[in-house]
DNA sequence: GTGAGTGCAAATGCTTTGCATGATG
DNA sequence: CATCATGCAAAGCATTTGCACTCAC
């Protein structure tokens, strides 16, 4: 646990100067503003959306617009990913520290949680799918909407 | 082309009339601005918004709040799907008429086209996973985000 | 000091809701 | 003729934008 926690600030404080270095070399203003945000953001357990992520921020008096413009910011530095649901309104996003390249999700509509898995298999099949119509794939999204297994005993 | 008209026309009536008998089912009233939504939405050609239904309904003075309300129904009776695709804001529909399930979806991120594909494998190679997890599967999203034939060529 | 970044509030786009009026069973 | 359905306008929600003020460079 006491590693686990050490482990995981490095890599924060990592992607922390990552990002400012991604705000030097694109001309942009490293900000006190961004880097609280940009650190809230990494260290958020999960998926999160950017309401939630203001919601952390509140006590620093950030504003809702700006954790919008840091977030597309830190998604361009490859730090977070943007992603949408499907059957929600609204976009999540995560951070992509520690996280497996690529996955899925499996949403559940009842508590909204999402659970990842691998998806490699997945990707590659998707792929030739999309060499057979030329298409060029840039981006694959596979998630499964039902009950997660709590959900599945508490409602039965 | 003859033929494929009139087979398409007595699919929309069938389907309408399935509709009409899920509405008298269920205690909802057969109205006239039901039954036009219905026909329109199910004659609209591959995927369209609730706002492009509207468009398409705008000669008849029906209210955005109603094709929403009937969208709902559609849906429920099984004639319309409503799917969110990856990328965008907003959700889209599509009828459920002569289309192949399960299929998922190449969405172009420059024309917003979406292609459809069949997904028969990859259904049940998630339906795997999500029982790996005793997570109960009950629908599943698969999208590619990229550039179709068309706008990589336009671009390039 | 100057231009980019920020907070605020207002604007946006999609969707839902409340309510008085009108049509259906 | 009692309800439920409809249109309208207003509200809601997530997100974006315009603008005066502030801060990093």
């Amino acid at each position: 646990m006491r590693l686990k926690e050490k482990h995981e600030i490095t890599e924060v404080a990592e992607a922390l100067s990552h990002f400012e270095g991604f705000l030097r070399r694109r001309g942009f203003k490293v900000t006190r503003t961004r880097l609280l945000i940009a650190e809230r953001a990494l260290s958020m357990p999960g998926h999160f959306s950017a309401i939630e992520l203001w919601g952390a921020l509140r006590d620093r008096g950030t504003s809702v617009a700006t954790v919008y413009r840091t977030l597309d910011l830190l998604a361009e530095a490859g730090l977070v990913r943007r992603c949408t649901l499907a059957g929600t309104s609204g976009a999540i996003y995560e951070s992509c520290l520690g996280r497996r390249r690529p996955h899925g999700h499996l949403v559940c509509r009842n508590c909204g949680r999402a659970i990842e898995f691998k998806s490699q298999g997945l990707e590659t099949e998707l792929q030739r799918i999309a060499e057979a119509q030329s298409f060029c794939l840039e981006e694959a999204v596979i998630q499964g909407i039902g009950l997660c297994s709590r959900c599945r005993k508490a409602l039965s």
